[in-house]
DNA sequence: GTACACTTAATTGTATACAAAATTTTCTTT
DNA sequence: AAAGAAAATTTTGTATACAATTAAGTGTAC
């Protein structure tokens, strides 16, 4: 799993995620092995473990495609990752130490300083800093088998564009989001911590279908 | 992905969830090739995938390692599938034709017979229909992605083994949720369909954790 | 007798060669 | 010229050979 093979995966992994390829289109072994420097034994090492994380879909004999993703499928993909990080808020709550608190306090102080002092650096920042704060909760809910699975739908191609289009006012609400969290996990409150998670991942995935249906906000503006 | 890797795949898989291998033990490339009577490439295809699939661990340079879930794993997959299977039963209730009631119908029906009369059979016949129901329902969801990702936390060594401790008793308390479940549907009432469809998931888990903490039951029972 | 270094064996990781299947091209037939 | 069949090409799937890393065994120093 080392070496070449985690650097065709990585490669690979990198420019599905920044759209390299076409959606549907047909991923080559031998033209993705010249591309990576590696023999086609890693690169098909890696795209098998990239179908299993819903990147590209594999048909027997036939080959590797880039998956796209259907309205439907993203819709389901925001619900799952809703009702699984709000278990692992819920766990987060009952288990958190104060030092984690502490972790998290930071990360949502230093969310609100970017917003605030936007530059052309600020995205790559607070996607860097949401994750890091995410793996803070994760970390808190004691259950690593539960944040293995949550990693798989996170590391996905739309998730990662939805956020990077968050407006200054989007990474400020959902830091808001962070805030009650934090407050929820401080007062050992199970329940609202979940329930803020979930509205946390679903106000993304509304912010999602927005961004791709822009009419209805500017007839409701009217 | 057909042909000998697949086999590779299942004759491992079908020896993993029979527990021809101890927890934590090393499973060797060249045994299981030989084993398969494949070469070592396919199964290093199928190691990778039930890898994926959390039935090996594998270390790089080192091997792959059979997995033994700890107590606390095991807690955190029921949790896991009490709440996406908890998500199928919600959309299931909003979607569900008429027909996929009626399939639920029968094969409750069936259950509660093969319960009454109880045979050697009797297990075999009750995971299979038991895995048919949760599958209208999935189907119900109308969530592709949801189902095929819920399957792989279904097909577990531990998921298998907790069913098959089921006695007729069980069997029925377990057919009573389905029945439940059901008229929730028919109801439309999605709330209702993800609470019972939890509780189903949870009990199941809860009837895993007795037979395996035995004292407490005899204890009450005083 | 134990700990450490070194050598040897075994196992995993990668590349290449060959087999099987699918796709494309070409040729034939109508 | 269009449709279909057959051949050629390309691509995936599998086996084998070699490289690199890890584990085991052996000997030596203390």
């Amino acid at each position: 799993m080392s070496g070449a093979s985690e650097r065709a995966y990585e490669e690979i992994r990198k420019r599905l995620l920044r759209g390299d390829f076409a959606p549907g289109a047909r991923l080559s072994e031998s033209e993705l092995s010249e591309l990576c420097g590696v023999s086609r034994t890693p690169v098909r090492e890696a795209l098998r473990r990239l179908a299993l994380e819903y990147f590209v879909r594999i048909e027997p004999n036939r080959g590797a495609f880039v998956i796209d993703w259907s309205r439907e499928d993203i819709v389901d993909m925001f619900e799952m990752r809703s009702m699984l990080e709000g278990l692992a808020a819920r766990k987060a709550a009952m288990r958190a130490t104060s030092f984690q608190m502490v972790q998290m306090s930071d990360i949502i102080d230093k969310i609100d300083e970017i917003a605030r002092n936007s530059d052309h650096e600020m995205m790559v920042s607070f996607l860097r800093l949401n994750r890091e704060f995410h793996d803070v909760v994760f970390s808190a809910s004691g259950s690593p088998r539960l944040t293995e699975i949550i990693s798989r739908f996170v590391e996905q191609a739309v998730v990662v564009r939805t956020a990077a289009q968050f407006t200054p006012e989007d990474i400020l609400r959902s830091n808001q989001h962070h805030k009650e969290l934090l407050g929820a996990i401080k007062s050992r409150n199970g329940v609202l911590a979940e329930t803020v998670m979930r509205v946390h991942i679903l106000a993304a995935s509304s912010r999602y279908h927005d961004s791709y249906m822009p009419g209805v906000d500017e007839m409701a503006a009217e």
